[in-house]
DNA sequence: GTTGACTCCGTACCTTGGTACGGAGGTTAG
DNA sequence: CTAACCTCCGTACCAAGGTACGGAGTCAAC
């Protein structure tokens, strides 16, 4: 447990983000700032290390900053009803982003299929397509 | 070719989309606005409708309204090969948000697995985790 | 001949996750 | 000691795709 000292620009550096993210993460709540000494330079430590980092890692899982604020309120707390709940929501989610987006995926192949019989010279396939399709919701 | 004449407010609701959607569509010059009569009110006709149409089966298919202008000025031409590229462009594009959609989709099963198999009352797992996993680029 | 709904037009604002800028002061290396 | 860099702080701005507001004019119905 050697606790670190860390300027805002070490710390920044180490999670990999920007001395402006980590200032955003306070203004937003997700981080506290240490105490400034009489006019000097705050300095951080394990612990903010720490929570920086766990705050990018459930950014990667797919969580807003807005969820991620809620994450870190019932830290601490027998949490895991609430938590579930959360990553099911957000699992329901990915599933429906994947369903539209294989979907699209279909339906941009069949395009350029299309396009791909096409002579040279001969009119744009795509552009046709575009008029006629079904306008999904 | 029956030619309807819509106001704007009729137009936008015919194709689902609110009246400023298409008032912004204009400023952004992906429509054109019909002529004024002197004081008077603009009207619709089929073709603005069918460009509308357009733009929203463009938009369903991934294209951002950027892209929907380059689709809207070669419209007409020989312009197969662009199109193409582009379509393709965004079927790579597509494939590659669906597989960082998978695996989130994973991380996130193995989430919800670890919570199921806590018992009440225990401290939840999610939170632990999201302190260790590696945290992906 | 007025009420109510609609249009026109400009401008400002929204969301999300930051980025950029600028001036004043602190800190560190040579 | 001083140059170069860092911190602090507030404020403004970015993308993208709209949404909201407000005042004035217009149009159709009763």
């Amino acid at each position: 447990m050697s606790d670190v000292s860390l300027t805002i620009s070490r710390l920044a550096a180490t999670a990999d983000v920007h001395v402006e993210t980590v200032r955003y993460y306070q203004r937003r709540g997700l981080m506290k700032e240490p105490r400034r000494p009489i006019g000097g330079i705050r300095r951080y430590g394990q612990q903010d290390l720490t929570q920086l980092l766990f705050i990018r890692r459930a950014q990667a899982m797919g969580f807003s900053l807005e969820e991620i604020s809620g994450l870190l309120a019932v830290r601490g707390q027998r949490a895991c009803q609430q938590t579930r709940q959360l990553t099911e929501l957000k699992l329901a989610d990915v599933r429906q982003r994947l369903a539209e987006l294989r979907t699209l995926e279909n339906d941009l192949v069949d395009l350029v299929a299309e396009c791909a019989q096409v002579g040279e010279g001969d009119c744009c396939p795509t552009l046709d397509f575009l008029k006629h399709v079904d306008v999904p919701t």
